[in-house]
This record gives structure tokens, sequence and C-alpha cells, in this order.
DNA sequence: TATAATAAATGTAAATTTTACGCTAATTTT
DNA sequence: AAAATTAGCGTAAAATTTACATTTATTATA
């Protein structure tokens, strides 16, 4: 690795540039995020977003992917690049610049022994604990973004586990919404966009009579979207 | 400058950090592109987007400011971070990201001797020549954003003239969207969202009988926008 | 084994927004 | 004076969104 540590600090000459990853997870009907507990100076002990160093011959999305293959064991995860942050005293040691991008995992499904490793844990956003740098404003920005994709791009799919209830996948946009939705409009709105599959199964973790389960159905999906068909959700 | 020149190409220790230029531009009807034909090697005689290396004490924003003055005079433009490009192979001689932002301009505005001091010219989008690198993705990108950005707030007015008549934004809007729009409609929702003010001027340029001038309120849109005011046009 | 408790599932009417559409008005050119 | 041209306006139909209450399936418990 060629990241600058403690002794290369105040250092100017050089630009660096880094990535940072926002990743989100939905757990108990809550919006998560994954945070990273610093172990090294500088800054030891704070809280930040899970970043890392983009390598001379890498291309940026890939450096990405790779953080978060090497924190959560992770791969092929939904990811979009959100901002690059570049104010000139962002950090405080040497110039670096920072490409930030957002990850939706589905966190039944990443590798616990890893993320315990990193210092890493989930917070839910509203207690969120404040991080460093300007990695504050890359969680707002992430969240914007998050809400703004979510209304045309069925992406919340990317945050259930496979098979998923129509009240689970409510409450989740709840969560991302921020606000209430009408049970019986969100369930019509859902449904009749053609990408749900019901299944045979119910889950009855949720409640005694038990929900119904459905999958999300990609290739139809794939061919809506080619018809120009709009996703706009709740 | 620490830009690379020809002697450092095929110098792959180093990772630069550019930004680069979508400059929007109206006119005739027609949403133009200002792009600019490269004087120097490598790729001499190639039409590009307007960019610079980001100094190491500039704000990435800063940076990107400093090129569209150098290259119009304009200041205290419409500007806004579109992507940062980062393919480890975009640039066939050193390892580079830019970080692109796209800037809506108006177009009797800029500073002509400028523009062609730098070998810069406007083509229609549908015109547009095939540009160097990943600059044709870029400008697709570009105005993939234009068009969301356009729809949710009233950016449109950035290109215009500071008096323009309701035909002239519904051209535009017309032009971003790529498709024809109703006038009566359109009149309509533009002057419902209160942020017009009617002149008692009219432009005859384009019609015998003339159309009234409006100015856009900047005050009223701000405040209406606080209130939580829905922008959403055409 | 009856009943109480709980969340899932469903339909309809009213309100709002969007769309479609044709005529008159003001002015200039011929 | 007539012809040509774009500006400006209003209304009805269609589509979408919102608001709202009851029944159903199942489990827990009395």
């Amino acid at each position: 690795m060629t990241e600058p540590q403690q002794d290369l600090y105040q250092i100017k000459e050089k630009m660096y540039v880094a990535t940072d990853c926002i990743i989100f997870g939905f757990d108990e009907g809550k919006l998560k995020l994954l945070v990273f507990n610093r172990r090294v100076e500088p800054l030891k002990g704070e809280w930040s977003l899970i970043g890392s160093f983009v390598r001379i011959d890498e291309d940026l999305d890939v450096a990405c992917e790779r953080v978060l293959k090497e924190t959560t064991g992770l791969e092929n995860v939904f990811m979009q690049q959100l901002k690059c942050y570049g104010k000139k005293d962002r950090d405080p040691g040497y110039r670096c610049i920072s490409v930030a991008h957002y990850a939706l995992i589905r966190i039944d499904e990443y590798d616990k022994e890893l993320v315990e490793q990193h210092g890493a844990r989930w917070y839910e956003i509203e207690e969120l604990p404040s991080l460093i740098l300007d990695h504050d404003q890359m969680v707002q920005d992430a969240l914007h973004q998050l809400e703004n994709n979510a209304r045309y791009r069925p992406i919340g799919f990317e945050l259930l586990p496979e098979k998923f209830t129509i009240p689970q996948l409510q409450t989740l946009y709840e969560a991302i919404y921020q606000r209430d939705l009408d049970s019986r409009n969100f369930r019509k709105k859902v449904t009749s966009l053609n990408v749900l599959e019901k299944l045979d199964e119910k889950d009855k973790s949720g409640s005694k009579r038990g929900a119904f389960l459905y999958k999300f159905d990609h290739d139809n999906y794939e061919k809506l979207v080619r018809s120009g068909f709009n996703f706009e959700i709740a």
C-alpha cells in the first residue's frame, strides 16, 4: 500500500486519490450504516467511513469494490458513485480527494468476522455518531441520493433478502423516505409494476397470520425498463 | 502549471487529477456545447472538452470555475459536479482521473475573443463531432443529468438571457427533453409556479405579434423552495 | 377449545393532476 | 385591406393519487 502514514502528514506536494464507501443495510425495520472505528493515528478511536487510497493501476469503481470486499466479504453488490469530494482542506494532513460511493447490501449476507476485524459496526441512521473529516456530509448526500434513486428504480430490493414480504418492502421505503405510506396504496402500486413474483411461502416472523413472500423479477424488470416503463414508487 | 507534457507521456507512477467542463448554451432554439480543438500534442487537432489539472492547493470546484473563467471569461455561473471518471486506462498516456462538471451559461454573455483564442466553438448537440478519450461519455452523462435536474429545479433559466419569453422557455425545455410540449399546458404550468415576473415589454424577434418578456424571480423561488414547494416542470 | 390478539389483505369513492384539443388576438408584410 | 404568423387563453376527459374501514388467517392464552 502506498498510503501516507503519520510521518507523511503535512506533506502537501502530492495529491492523493481515495475512495470512501457509504454502506447501507436494512435491519429490524431500520436503515443502517456500517461505520468504522479507526485503530490507527491520526484520529485514532474516531468513527469514519470505510475507505482506501486508489491504486495507481486500479479503476475507481474497482477500488471501491475492493474496499467492500475487504471489509464485508461481499462482491457483486449494488454500488454507485456518489460524488467526488475535493475541498483543498478537507483532510488537514495532506491533499486528498475522495470519490465516495454508496453500496446497498443485504444485512444477512456479510461476513461478520471480517467486519469485526475491521473495527466496524452498524449504526441506525438516526443514531450515527459524528464522523471524521467530511464524512458526515457524505452520509447526508448519500441519503439524499438513495432517496432519489429509490423513487425511480427499484433499488430497494438490493437491501432485502431474496425473499421478502410486501410489508417488509413497505417498511424499507418508509425508512428511506422517512414518512409513513398507506399500506393499501403501496401494495397496489408495487404489485402493479409487474416485477414481483409471488411465492407459495409465507413468512411468519412478522405476524401470526404470516405474509406471503415475494421475489424480485429481474428479467421482467429489465424488459420493462427497456420498453420505457416508469418505475416511480411512492 | 504542473501539467504533464509530451515528454511525461508514459509515466505512470503518479496519479493526476483533472477537471473537465461540459459547457452548455442555448441559441437559435438549440442546445449547444462548447468544445475545444486541441492545439498541442498529443491528439492535436482533435475535439475535446475544456479541462485542466487541479492544482495542489485548489478546491475541485474552484479549478473548474478557473477553467470556465479562462476560456469564456464568465464567473458566477451555474455549475454542478457531474461525475468522477476514473478508469485506469481512460487516458492512454498517464494515470489521470477527471472530475467532470457541467455548466450552464447564457450564450450572449461569454467572451468571444477568449473562446476563439482557445480554439473553442459551439456545436449543436446533434451535430457534435466525436471527442477524445471518454469525453463523449461525459457529454452523454451530462445530458442525462441536465434532463433530470431541469425537471425538478428551474435551471433552464440559467441558459436564457435575463429577459425571456414563454415560447423561448418552452423551446428550451423541448430541446432538453427532446420532445414537443403542448404550449397551453406548458404556459399554465410555468406561470402557476409563481417564479415568473411578467414585464411590460415585448420581444418581437420571434413573431409579428410579439411575446411578453418575463424575468425569473430568484427571491420568490428561494422562498418557495424553502417552503417545500415542488418545482417539477413538464 | 373458545376467544382474544395481531398483522395481512383487500376495494372504492373523491380529489387532484395531467392530457388533449381549437379558437381568437395582435401585429407585420404584402 | 387582406393574408400570414405566432401569442395567448379555457375547458372537458382521462388518468393518477389520495383517503379511508373491514375482513381474514393465524397464534397465543384463558
